[in-house]
DNA sequence: CCGAAAGTTGACCATTCGGTCAAAAGTGAG
DNA sequence: CTCACTTTTGACCGAATGGTCAACTTTCGG
């Protein structure tokens, strides 16, 4: 499809195009969206200026702007990638599964996402406290749709006296919650323990209390020994 | 101490001026850190608009920049004053209570202000998401020796078993990240479960089963039946 | 090796926004 | 009423920023 020049200027580059793994756009497009979220997330929307996220991803402005046509088409672009790394680890359970075991690897997926893409949690955090204006849709949707499924397996759980009688998905807020305040209140938790290496004070040292309180709060227990 | 207009200009109002209950600025600047710290906690620093806290507030921009010289200085304003609410919240706990009781009430009253102050909540977050740049210095005081207090007690009641053995700072962790979600996540729990009344359904149906949760995870024991 | 498309770059533009200012209006003690 | 001071208001300014563009270079299939 050769488009005349004259017309349409440089080819403007369609949304999906570029995304050859091989291409020379494709590199530019991994550093550019790295940058991005890393400002974005730490500066907000507003907060971010294109000009350093350029710099960031080692660019010029106006290439940036080249590849991603808009600020907000950027920005749209890296906050639905950081939702499909968050809906990814929502992962799998499954009624047979023995609810302390499934939890308990439900809260390490969770933890581990918090420790290696703190950036992404917190941009995903700031995207929510906003009012979700962006991925709103997709958590009244996907979002909506997991918990619902997986929430009637709590109920089951509960059901057979293996799990606390606690509203299902308040227990998946809780969940949320705690693992992934690891990520985005990480500067008060610094202020307040002021470890020599937070990842591993945090997420190796605080973690298996953490998790076992969780665990032993929503009341589960492995198959041999159901609750009460 | 009458200034020379000439040299002075109209007079710039000090930092503490006006700050008496009856006089004419006492109500502006209560109008203006009302609109303010709703604009900056739906927004951010960045995002928000000095002319909009003035629309909100009923006043010219003018009339704000009046008051609060400097954008920034009214956020430094706004914050600290959240600041304040949030460490008032943080109340008494003393090596005499009941652990049970005493948690349990800290985590109503931490509820409480979710559920009444969402927006300062929200501000909170985002500030300490950005790096608490602002309020870091306050973080690494007042907050970091109340815990270190009440961490001690944590330490007491954990030696006579009454509560279950984990890193006193990361139970705190655990209260404040599920307190608070139900404020600042309230766009992500308003999609997941449709409440037709957020307040009723999460704060009088959800609470009660999340509080026990928590408390059954921190393995508190009244004082009449210690734990195991 | 050719040529067209893709990619690069910095200069440039229009807008937005925080902040200034001067002039007008209000306020209240004496 | 008067006078000194506070408050109000909107016009205005300069800096910052998102976005455009045209010239230039690189890439790569045939």
């Amino acid at each position: 499809m050769a488009r005349i020049s004259q017309i349409e200027k440089t080819t403007p580059p369609s949304e999906v195009s570029g995304t050859e793994p091989q291409s020379v756009g494709f590199r530019q497009r991994e550093k550019i969206i790295r940058a991005a979220t890393g400002v974005f997330s730490q500066k907000g929307y507003d907060g971010a200026r294109v000009e350093e996220i350029a710099q960031r991803a080692g660019l010029p402005k106006g290439n940036v702007l080249y590849y991603y046509k808009t600020k907000k088409n950027l920005y749209r672009v890296v906050i639905e990638q950081v939702l499909s790394l968050w809906l990814e680890a929502l992962g799998d359970i499954s009624t047979d599964d023995d609810p302390c075991d499934a939890i308990s690897k439900y809260i390490r997926r969770k933890l581990d996402l918090s420790r290696h893409y703190p950036e992404a949690s917190r941009l995903f955090a700031i995207e929510i406290i906003g009012g979700a204006p962006v991925i709103g849709e997709h958590l009244r949707g996907r979002l909506r749709d997991w918990v619902a499924q997986k929430g009637a397996i709590f109920h089951a759980w509960q059901q057979e006296g293996r799990m606390a009688p606690i509203d299902p998905a308040h227990a998946f807020f809780m969940i949320w919650a705690v693992t992934q305040t690891y990520a985005d209140f990480q500067a008060q938790i610094e202020a307040v323990i002021s470890p020599a290496d937070y990842d591993a004070e945090v997420y190796e040292k605080g973690a298996p209390g953490v998790t076992a309180a969780l665990v032993r709060g929503l009341g589960l227990s492995s198959k041999k020994q159901p609750l009460r």
